[in-house]
DNA sequence: AGGCCTATTTATAAGAC
DNA sequence: TGTCTTATAAATAGGCC
């Protein structure tokens, strides 16, 4: 239910954390469509979970910008330690 | 008034579209931020206004990459004008 | 152009199964 | 674990200033 009203804080309870995420990651990237298409931007989002895993949208145009990130492919993965806690990140962008 | 359904498509009134643009923008950064905070998530968000405006919003960790990023500022400049529709785009990344 | 108002739509937390 | 339901919180479209 957003039947009780949620502090924003981090999830303690893990199994309720991992409930959260797929529902709020789904709505974000809804918003995220919704806003370039009525309002004609262009958009990149890229969102790490707490394990590394990458998930990402991009408006048209801006898929040239992420095909112009792949360029820098072997840089991205060193940072990605920084963006995960897990020792050996399962991702590679 | 969330008073009207409306749909998902290129708001015609420009006037409608420019007003629509801010608060829209507003809620989709604070969906963002509830997101990376509540799930633990790195997220990283850039927004091109259809005049080719810049808004960004990146989580603690995410600031790294967007320092990453700005070593490309030349490559990415070139690029900004597939992004606006401007013959003049007034933003650098 | 920007800030409040508020009716209505939309998102979503917790349950049920 | 995953899908569906539903009560409630949150976002927001259009008005008004």
């Amino acid at each position: 239910m957003t039947r009780t009203k949620v502090p924003i804080k981090k999830i303690d309870n893990s199994t309720a954390r991992q409930v959260t995420f797929p529902e709020r990651r789904r709505g974000l990237f809804k918003k995220a469509f919704e806003l370039s298409t009525l309002c004609d931007a262009e958009i990149g989002l890229m969102v790490f979970s707490a394990k590394g895993r990458l998930f990402e949208y991009a408006s048209s145009r801006f898929n040239l910008f992420l095909t112009l990130l792949s360029t820098y492919r072997k840089t991205l993965f060193i940072f990605s330690f920084f963006f995960t806690r897990e020792k050996n990140p399962f991702f590679y962008l």
